[in-house]
DNA sequence: GCCAACGTTGGC
DNA sequence: GCCAACGTTGGC
């Protein structure tokens, strides 16, 4: 199993979002790289749930890779911004997953403590310009920002 | 294929 | 609102 972090902005899509509908298909990916890391997801696996964009912006909750290898809908839509006429219907170029709410993080583990505990290798979050939206992150770090909500 | 211009992300 | 970083676009 391995850990994830996912980032959304929160008046786009929020944790209190996923928790109202229980899950969510992670739509709206545009990046080649990000998109690699979506389809490199497995069902089981857990994605830390960032808000960016946000005040203050942090990790504010915790979800479980559900479903896997679904081509993301909204590229095909016209009316959608995600549309992308390029991508030819039979062979989709977005794929993504869904996820489903697990915990929310109360309050919300803010960027300045994950600086604190963490150096920008360990969580490229942190690296400055940083525009991933979709970030492995190694079983180690994962446990470790898990007691950080444990302790508060 | 190069690379400058431009657009987007996202913290502050 | 500012600005750094970086991905994408398009002229050549």
């Amino acid at each position: 199993m391995r850990h994830w972090l996912i980032k959304s902005e929160p008046h786009t899509y929020s944790i209190h979002d996923l928790e109202k509908e229980g899950t969510a298909l992670w739509d709206g990916v545009r990046n080649y790289q990000a998109r690699n890391y979506l389809r490199a997801m497995q069902v089981g696996d857990l994605a830390f749930f960032y808000h960016s964009n946000a005040h203050p912006p942090g990790i504010a909750g915790l979800c479980r890779v559900v479903e896997t290898g679904l081509p993301d809908p909204s590229q095909f839509d016209p009316a959608s911004p995600y549309f992308d006429p390029k991508s030819p219907p039979e062979s989709p170029r977005w794929w993504t997953v869904r996820v489903a709410f697990l915990e929310k993080f109360e309050p919300l583990i803010p960027l300045a403590r994950l600086r604190e505990q963490f150096t920008p290798e360990e969580l490229p979050i942190l690296r400055r310009g940083n525009r991933l939206s979709v970030i492995p992150v190694e079983a180690r770090v994962a446990e470790q920002i898990r007691r950080m909500v444990q302790g508060g």
